[in-house]
DNA sequence: GTCAATGCAAATCGTTTGCATGAAC
DNA sequence: GTTCATGCAAACGATTTGCATTGAC
């Protein structure tokens, strides 16, 4: 898993490789996303951005071509999370999936090899290749089941 | 798994006991999603029931009526789709998983015991008593992947 | 100086809501 | 007759686009 500097070194490597330019707005959307304990809409990294970089006068407009771009050349991936539309998180991070609790909401993140080892071989069988993956188990926590007693 | 007519006589029963009324709009939503192939957006339903019934005089704002109305008595579901938004199926089928191409759109559905119990496992482990999951693989099928070559 | 990227505002897409009318009970 | 559901159009939120300006190279 690469460190912070070495996705914003790639990020450049990219951008010049293209041909394209470098710019800080790009690297801001990057960085937040790096640094980002959780799955991030696009608002949600234009809110953070304002807060972080209060002086770079970015646009929304801006943030939604960074975040296409970087999903373009791979540095971040977006998923559909639930019902609540699409979010990205930065492919430096590992994976996790999720069981969340239908009454009080808590969420418990794991990661499972068996299971991710079965979901490469369901692909290879039908022919597809994976790059990503989003996986949530809704039910009743032991707390709450405690409660309901 | 049940038949069609098993499903519409679930509705009724459903509208009844809510004191809420029966429709003929609610029915034909109902019924193009049973007989569908495929999962459907809220946008292919109402063109599919304006192919289908011409004569019903039917508006998108109903549609989404009844499909929100349909989801919340669980006689239909609903995932997001990666970048192809909210889509639905009914729940008369047996419940599967989807592989989804995020090149073109393309949807695989399976079912893998192993995963199940390996679900399940993980519950009990977190002390979570399972109501359902949701489980989806992004990535590329056999076709895009011959074609970008 | 050139060309890509930006910021802003307007446009667009999918979805929801307000309200008067029509249909189920 | 009462109440819920509908159809229409307007409103809305999220995302995209057009265009003049700015900034990287």
């Amino acid at each position: 898993m690469a460190n912070n500097e070495e996705v914003i070194e790639e990020l450049k490597k990219i951008v010049k490789q293209k041909g394209l330019k470098y710019t800080e707005q790009r690297e801001i959307v990057l960085d937040i996303l790096i640094n980002a304990e959780d799955h991030l809409s696009a608002e949600e990294v234009y809110n953070q951005i304002k807060e972080k970089h209060p002086d770079s006068n970015i646009g929304i407009a801006t943030v939604y071509r960074a975040l296409g771009f970087l999903e373009e050349v791979d540095l971040i991936a977006s998923i559909a999370f639930g019902t609540e539309g699409k979010k990205y998180e930065s492919n430096a991070k590992s994976h996790h999936d999720h069981l969340i609790c239908t009454n009080c909401g808590k969420i418990v993140e794991f990661i499972d090899d068996e299971i991710e080892k079965r979901q490469e071989k369901i692909a290879k069988k039908n022919k597809f290749k994976i790059t990503s993956h989003s996986m949530q188990l809704y039910g009743v926590c032991g707390d709450c089941q405690e409660k309901s007693k």
